[in-house]
DNA sequence: GTACGGTGTTACTAGCGGTAACAAGAGTCT
DNA sequence: AGACTCTTGTTACCGCTAGTAACACCGTAC
């Protein structure tokens, strides 16, 4: 009585929320990480304060929103991380796999990245800045965990690998990044050229001019 | 006659433009990047439409201000980058002027790159999505330049340059960012973890489980 | 019937970025 | 002297935002 209750109730307010989520998925592509709540609330065919009973505030929305793709993405770069294939490949892989993701939906890349980015109108746009960190510290631990579990680093190895886990998704973040605006090369390109300065071709690579002491 | 008079005016407004961006600075300091165009005004000792006039709108002024910030940490890493030393010894005193930056100032670093991170109030911070970028990507091109100039990479210099100086800076940027917020290690721990990883320490590393087929 | 929990609305607050309109001082030209 | 202009400053406003309070409706349980 009071369970299946509870139940009927509990499910149709998720599958509103899920509803309620893809209506904001919509605007955000539409309008951009600037979308406000106002028009969120329109596109789902509702007002303002049921966005807020169901969310909270505008963060907490913008936390489920960017928990999805989130997850989403996680999931691709943890198949491209687990693939039973030798370390080169695996790691060209996944860069591939993350610069395919934000090749395929720059959008939503951007709006999990870069808050207000588009638009020319106010800036009051949606306060990434608090949640992109979060993105990035759950790909940085992720593959540390990976590189922890696969890799023999010897002594200190679970320090090294989170240290190398949050650096190497930096370095893919910031290369995907720079590479989606300018668009340089192609990504099997700029896939290799990643790999390979994690392969030590800086290191390995001879000085241009006069000897290392100039 | 006419052109004394102009830089007399052109020096007051400079001075002018000077102390409002030091006052600035001030508030963005204590009151987090969240900062009010009313609060910076305050703190001049003016009102808004001064400031309004003087920069433009909120993101002209926020400009202004990284740029000085900027200006100062690529003038820093430029010295480290440019010294008379080996190469992997210039990486990592690279590394570590950057990083003891953000460590010596670290509410300046978070106002660069993250928005509105303090603060329980309203979310309307600075709109700095559009501006931290432009920090990553000069310094991810300057340093491109520096690898371009120095390191002999063969045919595709250039592009794998620009690759390596924009993945590198992402590197450096989230590892610190990371590090800033945990402190898991020292910095010079650090530094030696990320000057391995890119020495190729990652490829070096045997497997721990299995041959690489699993 | 009536009380109740959920869904929805309208109407509002407080604060933001940004601007128009106006006032006052200082130097300049006639 | 008086009018003209330029800079510096103000007050008062606009339109927008996030977020909230208060009220209305509707199906169900007793």
């Amino acid at each position: 009585m009071d369970t299946t209750q509870r139940t009927d109730q509990q499910r149709s307010a998720d599958r509103r929320r899920r509803e309620l989520l893809e209506a904001a998925d919509r605007v955000v592509l539409r309008d951009g990480p600037q979308a406000s709540m106002n028009a969120i609330a329109a596109e789902a065919g509702i007002t303002k304060p049921i966005l807020y009973r169901h969310f909270g505030d505008k963060g907490g929305l913008y936390a489920a929103l960017a928990k999805r793709h989130t997850d989403a993405l996680l999931a691709s770069l943890r198949a491209a991380l687990d693939a039973p294939a030798e370390r080169r490949e695996r790691v060209e892989s996944t860069l591939d796999t993350y610069l395919a993701a934000i090749e395929a939906r720059p959008q939503v890349y951007r709006f999990l990245m870069h808050p207000a980015e588009g638009g020319q109108g106010g800036d009051q746009g949606f306060d990434v800045g608090k949640h992109s960190a979060p993105l990035l510290r759950r790909m940085g631990e992720e593959l540390a965990q990976v590189i922890e579990e696969r890799v023999d680093l010897g002594p200190g190895s679970q320090q090294l690998a989170r240290v190398w886990g949050h650096g190497i998704v930096g370095m893919m973040h910031a290369a995907g990044d720079w590479w989606l605006g300018e668009r340089p090369c192609s990504r099997a390109e700029l896939v290799r050229s990643l790999a390979d300065l994690l392969w030590g071709r800086l290191a390995a690579a001879g000085d241009r001019m006069g000897g290392p002491g100039f």
